[in-house]
DNA sequence: CTGAAAGCGCTAACAC
DNA sequence: GTGTTAGCGCTTTCAG
């Protein structure tokens, strides 16, 4: 009666344990409840035109055949809500998860899903990220760390908004304005008197493999660096030179404990230092920390400035002056840039497709 | 506030820019190419059985007409991966994102597609949240709080693994031993000294709709309460009970800045307290704060204990010890019991299915 | 190597 | 009220 089955396991009831039953159809619960699949379709979407009586038994009998109406089905058939991507480095860094949580948050009021994808942790890259939600979605929010173009490639049509990076061929873009960061940062420091300034970048390019940085060169710890990977760095170390002020720049991968190291190191090479920007408000911590490590007061013996303004730095002690970015804003700019696209208000990578945010300098403790 | 398009953008034909094109479909391809629909499926595929220049024109053709695969269609009939819906109450809890980290990471090595619900931003429950998932998940694995059955009706057989809460009807579920945890505490602080205890709980139900606990309550505040409401509240209720301690339990809302405040009306109303408790470590940093801006030292004066082991603790000053939770082990374990569930080598709510965790007290500098 | 059939499970129209 | 007829877009047979 059913579709014809030469497994073994298909005779089965649909209660025997021991294996995930096949799952049942409509057809399924309309045979076993003596009635027409659509009066099926009418009792498990409250659909009217059906006697309460009808409905409850169809229910009833569902429920007993454990009967799921297939996504798949339905969607193919009514054109189902849409489904964004959502790939993110590392939510173990505090950063994203606040910005996932507004795009998620957002994307819910539209009726959208949010398919989300942790890809660092694997060691995968962004593209890889995309390729694996490509077929799942309609299109993708992302902090992809370059290949934007590629990722476009691989999404056809469909828009993509990628965030922190050249917009390239991507639908969309939200980048950050770096130049007006460091120059707000370097001059605070300098109005605060901090005449040795230093820089602690993060260690690879932006999102991409996280590969060490220097080549070859005999320098690879702390120290002023030039090989400078981050378009944050590069900010701050052409902000320097515009100004005139020297900047130890160091390199350190991106954890409270690694930038605590390195931090360590810096101070040892250039005791002085009396003033630090950090690439975000994560490492930020850890330069904290070491900088209580070696007995200096902050700000008084060194004024310390982090990046992105998660609500971590409230905490720490001092609590910590920050270069702060609405998380939550920059959610809604990539949600409703997406929107734009979706609906056609917005042609991708048309006017309008590339926002520039800014960096808002919070004055807490530590600078 | 931008998104305001009058419908203008509906008669347009597919390659007319201004609006989203009605999506081409294989035939489409195929019409264009001059070839069957099933030469574009072989194309598309990377199938054998045709020619590398038929190939190429074929993708061709289809990079032009922004051609994607109905993921419905090809769900439809291929039976797709399996994508499973994480609900989460709040993601900007740094608790939650450790967890849905891991599970994000464990689910992608599985093949799996995993969709996030932050529920808990717009007020919504977690039944809710399931309700908004079961449409497009065949599983889910989520933080609840309460209404299991209820969640479990919705899903019908799709298995479901709750935390935090008794499992009742779902299929699985993960508990930690808060009795455990509490007499670990307890026993830590006693031994250390500590005379005076006091317990910080979350206000609210479990995350049940988080409803602030009286607002024109004569006192809403500190002092002993009796109406404990959480789980690890009870457990640490009990727990100083059988010990014969005396416990002066506060109730604060989930956030580092209310707990703050709490605990400055606890240390008035009992300015002896040397040693507290908190529900967890976002809340603990505020206590830590509170404790600085009183000139109390800790663990000198007072000792605190946290609970849940994220990484914040050890960027906090003095740095916090708590009773840790190995989250990365939290998701494994979640994951993993879906895992049996859903290859059918484990029964929905048959044994093996309630697995219940231990903190481990992690001292650091705060206790 | 390519094309023509036959559904996957569901719901939107229409009959009855 | 309920059942019947068509497809949704795609991949699997199976023929040419």
């Amino acid at each position: 009666m059913t579709t014809s089955s030469g497994d073994a396991s298909s005779g089965l009831g649909p209660g025997a344990p021991g294996g995930p039953a096949k799952r049942a159809t409509i057809l399924d619960v309309a045979a076993a409840a003596g009635v027409s699949r659509q009066t099926v379709t009418r009792a498990m979407n409250a659909m009217p035109g059906i006697r309460q009586e009808t409905r409850e038994r169809v229910q009833e009998t569902a429920r007993q055949l454990g009967y799921t109406p297939s996504r798949f089905a339905k969607g193919l058939v009514q054109g189902a809500r849409t489904s964004v991507g959502l790939a993110i480095p590392d939510l173990t860094n505090p950063y994203y998860p606040a910005f996932a949580s507004s795009v998620v948050e957002l994307a819910t009021q539209r009726g959208w899903h949010v398919v989300m994808d942790d890809y660092g942790h694997g060691g995968a890259t962004g593209v890889e990220s995309v390729q694996h939600l490509a077929p799942q979605v309609d299109a993708v929010i992302g902090y992809l760390g370059g290949a934007a173009d590629e990722a476009q490639a691989i999404l056809g049509r469909r828009p993509l908004v990628v965030l922190d990076q050249p917009a390239g061929s991507a639908s969309g873009g939200i980048t950050f304005d770096y130049a007006h960061a460091a120059r707000t940062a370097l001059e605070h420091l300098q109005a605060r008197g901090c005449r040795q300034l230093a820089y602690i970048d993060r260690a690879g390019t932006d999102h991409g493999a996280p590969e060490p940085v220097h080549d070859g060169g005999p320098r690879p710890g702390p120290g002023p660096v030039q090989g400078v990977v981050t378009v944050r760095g590069q900010a701050f170390a052409r902000g320097a030179a515009a100004a005139g002020v020297a900047l130890a720049v160091s390199v350190s991968p991106e954890s409270a404990a690694a930038a605590r190291q390195v931090t360590r190191r810096l101070l040892d090479e250039h005791p002085g230092t009396d003033g630090i920007v950090v690439f975000n408000d994560l490492m930020a911590a850890g330069v904290l920390k070491a900088l209580a490590d070696s007995g200096r007061a902050v700000p008084a013996d060194c004024a310390v400035i982090g990046m992105d303004g998660i609500p971590l730095g409230e905490l720490l002690t001092p609590e910590l002056t920050t270069l702060a970015l609405d998380l939550r804003e920059v959610g809604r700019a990539a949600v409703e840039l997406l929107d734009g696209l979706l609906t056609g208000s917005l042609n991708p990578a048309g006017p309008g497709t590339e926002l520039v945010l800014r960096h808002q300098l919070v004055l807490r403790q530590s600078a």
